[in-house]
DNA sequence: AATTATTATGACCAGACAGTCATTAAAAGT
DNA sequence: ACTTTTAATGACTGTCTGGTCATAATAATT
């Protein structure tokens, strides 16, 4: 008897037109009127999927996020630290063209920040992050290749913060891949030193 | 005949209100109204100093720059290589209320991001800290204190954007004081170690 | 075709907010 | 004390936006 809809596809398809429009017009600039427009939809309509225009932005990092997570998620775990910093070095050495999504991120979404959910979603991915490099950490820690006494948790946490500070100025500031290449090359160098070695007695 | 009043001390005060109100409830949250009350003046009166919201936002973050390049500019050239550390140490760890400063920052600014110029500008401070750096290191280098195989200019940039990491983590997300040092303590070793060390053989 | 549960609509509302301006207060000089 | 110029005020306004809801449309089932 009722009309049937896809439910999931529905809120996808919306989202990605907010995203669109929020692309185009900068996140506050954009009411959720344009949103409905962007969709080819009614305003009353766009809040039968969702309770608010922060849920939308909410939903949306959210499924961002949820890819991001997934592709960590299934990363092998190494057996030699060459190897862990091999994972880094592809983590850092991301193609220009993805890394520009951080400079639409910002702008999209810098706004967001304001939100405590928004920021508690963002914050949870690093945590992951971090958790999953402090893991590797361990890890190796216990097969010698890194010394055992850094605090695991803590470096590794540290490491998220650092990789999205690399990240985010490679895809933010104009540093050419040359540059950008031999910038990685050497910290890796140095951080692989740096973990090998016993402490110091400083 | 006329009272007189100090504009530049003004105009420095109500920035200081606005940046607390920012802070405190987000900035597209906090309206004139509240910077005044903060302010302990009328809306009316900030009309008087500046010419609207976003006059406010952009004389903001000017000093906030113009003060952050003061700090580098006069840093003193460390002879070793724990000052060095050291140094890091206290930019890495700020007070939580100017760790605030950047979730502002990114609320308000994230949009610019899309200006070439704004970019640009934040670009150049941050060119200017990796050169600071790459200068410390290169001084480190001759001493001795750090090893000679690093290129200090690749390092040095690389530095300055994991600096801007993992004070943005820090003021973004809620990392605790205490974990937030224990990071930098363990972090800190590891780049001494690294530091030191000469060529690893790989 | 009639029925009915579900989905879509967009005019409407309440309230919030940036910015204005006529008025009042303050203080410096005479 | 009086004048004069600058500074401060806060009620007011026009606009805009997130969110609601009574009503209309839709399609699956009988």
């Amino acid at each position: 008897m009722p009309k049937i809809v896809d439910k999931a596809k529905m809120r996808n398809d919306i989202l990605d037109a907010a995203m669109c429009a929020f692309a185009e017009k900068g996140y506050h600039a954009t009411s959720v009127s344009d949103v409905a427009v962007a969709a080819g939809l009614a305003k009353g309509t766009l809040y039968i999927y969702f309770d608010s225009k922060e849920a939308m932005t909410t939903a949306i990092v959210d499924r961002h996020f949820a890819t991001l997570e997934d592709q960590i998620a299934c990363g092998v775990t190494c057996s030699t630290l060459d190897a862990f910093l091999e994972d880094l070095h592809r983590t850092m050495d991301i193609p220009a063209e993805q890394a520009s999504f951080h400079r639409v991120f910002f702008e999209v979404f810098g706004p967001s920040f304001a939100s405590e959910a928004f920021t508690a979603h963002v914050a949870r991915f690093f945590e992951g992050l971090g958790a999953h490099y402090a893991k590797q950490i361990a890890h190796l820690q216990e097969l010698g290749e890194i010394a055992g006494h850094y605090h695991a948790a803590s470096i590794g946490r540290m490491l998220a913060s650092m990789m999205d500070g690399a990240v985010l100025h490679r895809g933010l500031f104009d540093i050419s891949q040359r540059r950008h290449r031999r910038m990685i090359q050497e910290t890796l160098a140095m951080l692989r030193a740096g973990l090998r070695s016993s402490p110091n007695r400083a």
